[in-house]
DNA sequence: CAAATTGTACCAAACGGTCGGTTAACACCA
DNA sequence: TGGTGTTAACCGACCGTTTGGTACAATTTG
């Protein structure tokens, strides 16, 4: 049993409700002000947990990562490959209606707002998505072997797309506000695993 | 022949050159200081053209938005629908060649670092993805009723989902620098038009 | 000339970040 | 058990800079 000093549990605290604003309002788009108001954590207490604001940030990146990660290997429900990757396109779905379609996918969001000015970020962002790419391609290469997919399907290049349209999706839902956006999509998605 | 003022000059101007900065630094990432060094226009100048940062950031979507329209219907070359289609793909990859797949799609971009925050930008960016979904399901519905298009497919999910994955390709090739992202996309994509 | 356009000095507010000081928790020893 | 030293944890006033924005005189243009 692994006990958490105060400290530890201060950190991971801002870490969550940090991540709160930035989902909403990105991570130039949050103030330092806004965090400490947010979580109540003062502003000496916050710098002596992260040396600058960067830092923060790649924290909140790091442990959504992680957390993005476990949710992937949870959602693959099923017996077969193909199942597994229909019950995560359903996980992705529910996990989206959850919560309203507001905010998006932190990933998305900063890799469009951050990738270019900071290296880090960009590192750090690319490699959950071809984390996430390959899972999906290593189960429908399975699911091409036993026979579930055609045969004449590329299992890489048909992940990378699934990919592509989820975030897509998830970035149309939440622009109109529209469930539909993204369910269409998924639904599309569904009909190339055959 | 219409004759332009020098002020509409110097607007049209600081509304292409502000762009360029934008689409490098996002809306939020951009600062007005940062717009005067770039463009030479000064301080104000540009405030008797724009009555503030965001009436500026809408100007130049409005005129990014007008560009965009002639560029998708140029693009929509060969005698049938689908082909229509293949050439607009054909056109978007070509185009995100030319940049070298820096910048991303300005839309994609400011949706996600402004619409939560922008109601104007919001709506007028989804205008973008509305129109550009409408004008490909009208294809790909012309399509399928002259037999091109198999007769089982909806076209409007087939739209949705096509825009999606090439705003999600545009995003992924730009942070892994990788054409190949948006590559394996669009290839993927045409296997649906069949 | 009048109107349109531009240059520059200036502003309050907000920004990220620093730093000297205070408090609370735990280990050690008598 | 009670006192003491150490340090992790926290506090908030303050800093220099940059922010978006204004005022207004000077100049160009039609």
């Amino acid at each position: 049993m692994t006990h958490y000093t105060k400290g530890e549990q201060t950190r991971a605290r801002v870490i969550r409700e940090a991540r709160e604003l930035i989902i909403a309002n990105g991570f130039k788009g949050t103030s330092i002000s806004q965090i400490i108001d947010h979580t109540g954590v003062k502003k000496g207490a916050l710098y002596f947990h992260f040396a600058n604001k960067d830092e923060l940030g790649y924290s909140i990146l790091q442990d959504a990562r992680d957390e993005f990660f476990g949710f992937l290997e949870r959602s693959l429900a099923g017996d077969s490959p193909l199942q597994k990757v229909h019950s995560f396109l359903s996980a992705i779905l529910d996990q989206q209606k959850n919560q309203h379609f507001v905010g998006g996918c932190l990933f998305g969001n900063t890799a469009l707002e951050m990738s270019d000015s900071n290296e880090r970020f960009g590192a750090l962002i690319l490699s959950v998505f071809t984390g996430w790419i390959d899972r999906l391609a290593g189960l429908l290469e399975e699911a091409r072997q036993g026979g579930e997919l055609d045969r004449g399907t590329n299992p890489l290049l048909l992940a990378k797309t699934m990919v592509a349209a989820i975030e897509g999706g998830i970035m149309m839902a939440r622009l109109s506000k529209n469930r539909s956006d993204l369910e269409d999509c998924i639904s599309q998605l569904r009909l190339l695993l055959h």
